[in-house]
Order: C-alpha cells, then structure tokens, then sequence
DNA sequence: TTAGGGTTAG
C-alpha cells in the first residue's frame, strides 16, 4: 500500500508536506528499503525543490539504513540539472566519503557540475576514477569529460578525451565543436563541423554563431540557409550578427521574416535600435511586444537613459514597478535608471535607489557603482564618489573614465589627471570617454599646453577625436585668447564640427571682443541651428562690445523679426 | 551528457 503510495508520486506534484508524511509512515511501518525509493520519486517529482526541500532529502540520504548509491545518483543528477552545481558536487564528494561506488550518472554529473563552477581539482579527479572504475565506454561520461576540459579551456586534453572515445555520439561531437568555437578555432571548428557523421539543430547553431561572431555576415547567412532545420536561436543569432555589424535593416528584414518569435528576439531588436539611435523604433517594437519580461524593461528603460531621454527611462521604471509581482528590477535595470538620475542631476532619486536597492537586497555590482559615481559626481559630491571608485572589485576603463570626469567637473584636475596615470600604468586602454573627462579637467584648470599635449597623443591610444573633444579644445585655446589657433583647429577636423564647436569659438569671441572669428563662428551656428536665438545675442554683444551699435541691433532686430523661440538654458539642473 | 540567441555603468 505504501509503496503504491510513493509510486503514485511519479510525475506527479510532490509537496514537501506529502513527502514528510510518506516518509514518517515509512519510518513508523520500518520498511526502510522505500527509504531510496522515495528520494528518487521526489526528484523526479515537478514540484519546485526549495532549499529546505533539499535539506530535507539529505537528511534522508544521510539516514538511509543502507547507503544507498542510487538515491545519491538520482540527487547529484537532479541538482546539476537544476542548476545547482556547488550542492551537487558536494554530495558527490560525501557520497565517495560514505565508500558508495558512483553509478555514471552521479559522475557525469558532477563532472557537468565541475564545468560549470570551475571546479578543476574536481573534475580531474573524477576523471582519474573514470579509469579506476573502469567507466571508458561510457560514452555519457566521456562527452561529460570533453565539456568538462573544454570549459575549462585545455583543449588539449578535451580533444585527447574525444579521440580516444569508443563510442561518439552527436554530443559529444557538439562538445568538441563548441570547444573549438570557444577558444576561436573557427578553422578547426569548421573541419570538426565538416567531419561530423551527424549533425544536429545544436550543431549547426553553433557554426552559425561561430561566424557570426566573426562578423562575416555572408558566410553566417549561407550557413543560415543551408539549415535543414531551424530553432528560434538560429534565427537570433542571425539577428544579433546583423544588429553588433550595425546593420540595422538587415537585422529587421529577418525580423519580419520570422512567423513566430520570442523575447530573445524582441529584444535583441530593440538592443539594436538602442545602438543606433533610433529610440522611436525600439519603442514602437517594446510597444508591439506581446509578453514583456523584466529583460524588455531593461532593453527599453536602457534605450531610453543611453539615448539622452533621461525622463522616459524614469517614466517606464515607474510602470515597471506598478506591475508588480512577476516583473521586478533588477541590478541591471537600476544600473540604468542611476544612469537617468545622473542625466537629471538627481541625487534624491539617488539615495532612494540607494535603499531600494539595500530594502530589497539587490547585489551592488560594478555595473551600478559605476553609475552611481557618475551620478555623485554630476551632484558635487566627490568624496563619496571617490570612495565607491575605491571600494570597486575591478576597476576599468569606464570606471576610470567616470572618476576621471568626476574629478574635472569638480575642479580637481590633479585627481584627474594622477587617476589617468594610474590608468595608463594599470594598463587600461584609454577610449573617447575617458579623454573628454580628461580634457575637461585640463580645460577647468586651463592648463593650455598641457591639454593640447594631451588632445595630441589621442591618436597614439588608437583613439579618433569626436566634435565633443574638439569643442573642448577650441574651449580652451579660446578662453586662453589663442583664437586662430582655435579656429585653425576646427578648420583641420575630418568630421563635421557641431555647434559646440563653433559655439565655444562663439563664446570665447565675446569675451575677448573678437569680431572676425565671432562672425563666422556666429554664421555657422545660425546655419546648424536655426531655431536658437542665444546665438543672436552672442553676436550683438560682440558688436556691442566694439561699440559696433547699429550691427549689434540689427542683429537683435533680426532676432525679433524672425521671432525664434526663447530656448531655455541647457542645463541639466534646470529639467528636474 | 551537448549550445544557442537577450538586458547593465562613463
């Protein structure tokens, strides 16, 4: 009757309630032998196996009259097969403590769970008891042998494994593919793929990303349609080639080819919108999306904060919370929304992220310290800033570049700049962020020479100035009166300059009464910029300051003439 | 027993 009992539970819901139940009945009747029996069935049970679900089962393992390597096995396989590698190899371990013999599905196991945790010492001993227990044969443990070295990265010994394999089957020749595709072999990867006798939907998805990730996008599509058989991920990995090429359009034709898709898609769609831009797109896709997980709210909150429309990301966050149980932020959507916040110049959404993120025990990650020096530093408050900067796990290059923005906006050059050397010397690759930070500091403390040093060896990093770093410049040399000199500097520049440019040439004339460069400073922001008339009064207070009055008028007559609208101050304190 | 595609900071 008993043991009808726990027979019924295949399969079926299994409640830790139930199980406890069974298991006092077995204890009371002692017909202990059910004991295993149970394990196996509350493994193979749907129910969702809780912590203390598993505690409860090893308590049984450990209480077994006889030890019982079977119910070990079962366990070790359920517990890698979920995920949780760390407990599954620790029952390994206690299972050899308790002299049980490891059926090969206790070692395949905690061999998959060894690949996964970076367990070396483990699954090489493992792999030194394949021998001992005489397991060769089986191809189950072999194919777990070649992911395990393969994960690992000693392609070596993986490929070794393989080669002396009795017995091949698609896995393990999928093992040895990916192992190729990790370390970049995609020659090798391509002769293993040719040579394979039987190859697999996982087969081909994995050469079909091997390419993509080369951005050979020809060669990925060819390979795309020679598919016999195609998953959702065949297709995304199409999609995702195009969007990291930045070939948007090609990323959605095939995005619109697909009859069916899901939220890997979607987002990936979205992601690539993000990258180029285009945040009218992504949302019009978030809109159409039809079950949104926490991962789109990212995507779509990310797209906003990284697309300069601070207010929008704040706005969708707001929506994301009030939906309450299934979809939460996470660290990543708070990484963005800090990001928002610091756009804003709002450090009170700050602090509450602070302790919504402290309330609700999210994981502090670099990702979000980052953000939040950046936001501590656009609020003055450098001290604080600092001291995330110091408490970072891996300090890099955008770490740096925050810091070192940090530091020049605030008037702290030497920081600035001892932070760059300490960059350099950590051998940190400086990228265009990094020297727009820098470049400010110089400019803050009008360091001319030194800033124009600095603007000069950019090449040498391997790293092109944009307008914002040229404006920068022109900034400097401008305030410094060496107006030429700036205006020499616009006219050598290989991109187009935008009004910053021309716009600190502007200023830079006002306050050193230059009408020459003024003018033609004034004519190209007229030209790029219509609609702003601050640029106007820029050039009749030049006039003005000459004694020039009938230009200085005509210039302010002009203004009203054309009756351009006021454009409020750009400040980013002004917008909260 | 195998992989694979998605969101994060300057």
């Amino acid at each position: 009757m008993l043991l009808h009992r726990v027979k019924s539970f295949l399969n079926n819901q299994l409640t830790i309630k139930q199980a406890k139940q069974i298991h006092a009945q077995i204890l009371i009747t002692k017909l202990n032998h059910l004991q295993p029996l149970l394990v196996h069935q509350f493994m193979l049970s749907k129910t969702n196996h809780s912590a203390s679900v598993l505690m409860y089962v090893r308590k049984i393992l450990h209480h077994l009259q006889k030890p019982d390597a079977f119910s070990w096995g079962c366990t070790i396989r359920f517990l890698s097969q979920r995920g949780q590698f760390q407990e599954a190899f620790s029952l390994y371990v206690e299972m050899q403590k308790l002299g049980l013999y490891p059926s090969t599905h206790a070692m395949s196991s905690a061999l998959r769970a060894c690949a996964r945790t970076e367990g070396k010492t483990g699954g090489v001993s493992i792999h030194a008891q394949v021998h001992r227990y005489g397991v060769c044969n089986c191809v189950f443990v072999q194919t777990a042998l070649v992911d395990f070295y393969s994960k690992l990265g000693d392609i070596d010994t993986a490929k070794r494994v393989f080669d002396e394999m009795p017995e091949k089957n698609v896995v393990s020749w999928n093992s040895i593919l990916s192992c190729y595709l990790k370390a970049g072999n995609l020659g090798e990867a391509r002769r293993v793929f040719d040579e394979m006798p039987k190859k697999d939907v996982i087969s081909w998805n994995s050469i079909l990303s091997g390419y993509a990730k080369t951005g050979n996008m020809d060669q990925t599509l060819s390979f795309f349609q020679r598919m016999p058989e195609r998953s959702f991920a065949s297709w995304n990995t199409l999609i995702s080639g195009y969007v990291e090429r930045g070939e948007i359009e090609s990323a959605r034709r095939f995005f619109d080819m697909m009859h069916q898709r899901n939220n890997i898609t979607w987002i990936t769609m979205i992601a690539g919108y993000t990258k180029c831009g285009d945040v009218k797109s992504a949302c019009e896709l978030f809109d159409k999306m039809p079950e949104k997980d926490h991962l789109a709210f990212n995507a779509m909150i990310s797209c906003y904060a990284q697309n300069s429309q601070p207010k929008e990301a704040l706005k969708l966050f707001d929506e994301m919370l009030k939906l309450g149980t299934n979809i939460r932020p996470d660290g990543v959507t708070l990484a963005s929304v800090i990001s928002a916040c610091s756009q804003l110049g709002e450090l009170r959404f700050g602090s509450w992220i602070e302790s919504y993120i402290n309330k609700h025990g999210i994981q502090m990650d670099d990702h979000m310290v980052t953000a939040l020096i950046d936001l501590y530093s656009k609020c003055g408050n450098v001290d604080k800033a600092f001291n995330l900067f110091n408490g970072l796990s891996k300090k890099d290059v955008v770490s740096y570049s925050a810091m070192i923005a940090g530091c020049a906006i605030n008037g702290k050059a030497d920081d600035a700049i001892k932070l760059f050397q300490k960059m350099v010397d950590a051998q940190i690759q400086p990228n265009l962020a990094t020297f727009t930070g820098l470049l400010t500091a110089y400019n803050h403390a009008g360091m001319v020479e030194e800033g124009h040093q600095c603007f000069n060896s950019m090449k040498d990093s391997g790293v092109v100035p944009s307008s914002d770093h040229y404006a920068i410049m022109v900034d400097l040399l401008g305030r410094a009166g060496r107006l030429e000199e700036a205006y020499e500097l616009i006219k050598s520049m290989h991109v187009k300059p935008h009004t910053g440019v021309w716009g600190a040439l502007l200023r830079a004339c006002t306050v050193h009464k230059n009408v020459e460069f003024g003018e033609i400073a004034a004519q190209h922001c007229f030209e790029l910029e219509p609609g702003t008339d601050g640029y106007y009064s820029l050039l009749a207070n030049i006039y003005a300051s000459v004694g020039r009055w009938d230009d200085s008028r005509r210039m302010r007559s002009n203004m009203e003439r054309k009756k351009l609208a006021r454009i409020p101050g750009c400040s980013w304190t002004e917008l909260t």
